[in-house]
DNA sequence: GCCGTTTTCGGCCCGACTGTTTTCAGTCG
């Protein structure tokens, strides 16, 4: 059992806890237990099957880890089984969607018997759900949206999606003369692969035209609701977006808190209890018992708020950069000082992009000056080899031909080094799609998987091992494989490939290609702590992908990268010095 | 069910908005 699936069965048991009622303290052990499994990056099975202690886990004691075990020996979790004797597990669907927490799935349940999203979608056209006691004319409404939504598009937006919806809304939301400062904040801010939703911090000392002029912007489907501080509407492409007004004093506190991660600001809240302090969006306070009865602004005597310096230093901590606030550590680590993350200014060149060689859109001359105009030292053209066909993949006399023409590029310019490099396809068995006396004439190799994703594990596993042991290879690229909220990564098993790595002195590809970001961050954060090296690049299929760069830095800042991890920031010449270290 | 520079028992983060409501439960982030 994957680790992604082992979370997803933990993650239901609180949700199926939650709907019969259970301590909401358990339920809450239940979600913090999912999510420790979903972001570890070796798989749990390997784990057990190694002798480890899981109760080392953050959130994982005694009965968790046993659960954990049974689960991944058996494929059965007791807990859940007794569970669903009491409800239908179909419910936890119910409660996916807007409107619809654990109270009311099980009343549709218990009332109309009602157990699955097809029954409720009939039940709510069929005018039922409205002449439930507690429930309306409007929630039944909201339920048959929420199911219409959720036909049309389960999965959460890519960031680089998202980057394209909100800029136009922010432009727009600038526009009003009322907004003194704007921040968009969540998970967006700290730069998720993936985002739910959007988050907005607006701030303004007349709240109730900007909210007005947040709902009336052209591409708002709808709004769900606008209070005077919060305001929430669903734009024509579904994606939900938060907007939250505060007061300038305020800014700093509510930054901090609309950023999360939710994780992240449970333990920062935790750690102000335990001074004697308080921490909400409106800033930090001294804890009274006064402010205890919802008295808003709180009682007890402010302490700052205006920045987010001010919310961490108040508990004793330095600034933490948003994308580090997952609750992985980087608390304990700001009582000390944070590591020097990896900016874009410190990428020096780009080691995976195509030309027309084979399935790229632009030429060598075209891709080269691209990268020159980027401030780059160095790029590496990367085509694809002979197997791929599809491609167009270079065999040797085809990539000794490109040698000819990026020889007769280079010789007009001097302001950048162009690496001859492939990206070589590991065939079957392991063996490379490049005879070995060509493969002598690269400056980079990398080697990739392109085809028979579905080996088994074990075989996965031994035809990578195979192909980075080769003598001459630097990097492997996309390691995994995966496409965000297309395909899942091929089954093979990364921990052996990562220590295999780090003996062979090959680097780790991060792909910042918005749909790649492979490795994923928890992954690379592991080849850190290894010591495996890691490249970032863009594959880049044309030059105007080159940008996308950016989404591979902010990857590798979410694993704690500084420039020391990461290849390809080393100037030229110590570069060339480190990839001439390996010789056929 | 987890966890521990007050604790191995008794805690466990803080606030807004809506709908269906005569004062608030449920949901959400």
């Amino acid at each position: 059992m994957e680790n992604g699936e082992l979370a997803r069965l933990l993650a239901d048991v609180g949700v199926l806890l939650e709907i019969t009622g259970a301590n909401p303290f358990r339920v809450r052990a239940y979600e913090n237990a999912a999510r420790t499994v979903d972001d570890h990056p070796v798989p749990l099975k390997d784990m057990l099957a190694g002798g480890a202690d899981l109760t080392a886990l953050p959130g994982i004691g005694k009965d968790m880890a046993g659960h954990i075990r049974e689960a991944i020996e058996t494929g059965r979790l007791t807990v859940l089984e007794e569970l669903k004797r009491k409800v239908p597990y179909t419910l936890v669907g119910l409660v996916r969607l807007p409107g619809v927490g654990p109270k009311r799935a099980r009343k549709l349940w218990e009332a109309l018997g009602v157990a699955t999203l097809e029954e409720l979608e009939v039940a709510a056209a069929a005018g039922r759900i409205e002449q439930l006691e507690g429930f309306g004319k409007k929630t039944q409404a909201r339920i048959l949206e929420g199911i219409a939504t959720l036909k049309r598009r389960g999965d959460r937006f890519g960031i680089a999606d998202a980057d394209q919806l909100v800029a136009p809304l922010v432009a727009h939301l600038r526009r009003h003369p009322g907004v003194d400062r704007i921040e968009v904040a969540g998970s967006y801010r700290r730069r998720l692969e993936t985002v739910g939703d959007i988050d907005i911090l607006v701030i303004a000392a007349d709240p109730g035209p900007v909210m007005q002029h947040f709902t009336s912007y052209g591409r708002v489907r709808r709004t769900e609701m606008a209070g005077p501080t919060r305001g929430t509407v669903v734009l024509d492409s579904g994606l939900q977006v938060d907007l939250r007004i505060l007061p300038p004093e305020s800014y700093g506190a509510a930054l901090q808190y609309f950023t999360g991660s939710k994780a992240h600001n449970v333990k920062l809240r935790k750690r102000a209890v335990a001074r004697g302090l308080s921490i909400s969006e409106y800033g930090v306070f001294e804890a009274s018992e006064a402010t205890a009865e919802a008295e808003r602004p709180p009682a007890g005597r402010r302490l700052g708020g205006a920045t987010e310096e001010d919310v961490y230093a108040a508990v004793g901590l330095h600034w933490i950069p948003p994308e580090l606030r997952e609750d992985r550590g980087e608390i304990e680590a700001a009582e000390r000082g944070l590591p020097k993350l990896l900016t874009t200014d410190d990428m020096r060149g780009d080691l995976q992009m195509h030309t027309t060689w084979s399935d790229g859109k632009h030429s060598i001359h075209q891709m080269v000056d691209a990268c020159a105009k980027r401030g780059y030292q160095y790029c590496a053209i990367t085509d694809h080899s002979k197997t791929l066909a599809m491609t167009g993949g270079l065999d040797a006399q085809a990539l000794r031909e490109q040698w000819r023409e990026m020889d007769e590029v280079m010789a007009r310019r001097s302001d950048i080094r162009l690496l001859r490099s492939l990206e070589i396809d590991i065939l079957r068995d392991g063996s490379l799609d490049l005879d070995d006396e060509t493969i002598a004439g690269l400056d980079l190799v990398l080697v990739s998987i392109h085809t028979l994703l579905d080996l088994p594990p074990a075989q996965q596993t031994r035809r990578i091992l195979k192909a980075i042991e080769h003598p001459a290879v630097h990097v492997l690229a996309h390691p995994t494989g995966r496409l965000i909220n297309r395909r899942e990564p091929y089954a093979f098993d990364l921990d052996e490939v990562l220590h295999s790595a780090k003996q062979h002195d090959v680097a780790l590809e991060l792909n910042a290609h918005p749909q790649r970001l492979d490795l994923r961050d928890t992954q690379a954060m592991l080849a850190r702590e290894l010591g495996v090296r890691i490249v970032i690049d863009t594959d880049a299929h044309q030059v105007q992908e080159l940008e996308l760069m950016r989404y591979g830095v902010e990857q590798a800042r979410r694993a704690w990268l500084e420039p020391k991890h990461v290849l390809n920031t080393q100037p030229l010449t110590k570069l060339l010095r480190q990839l001439g270290k390996k010789k056929l």
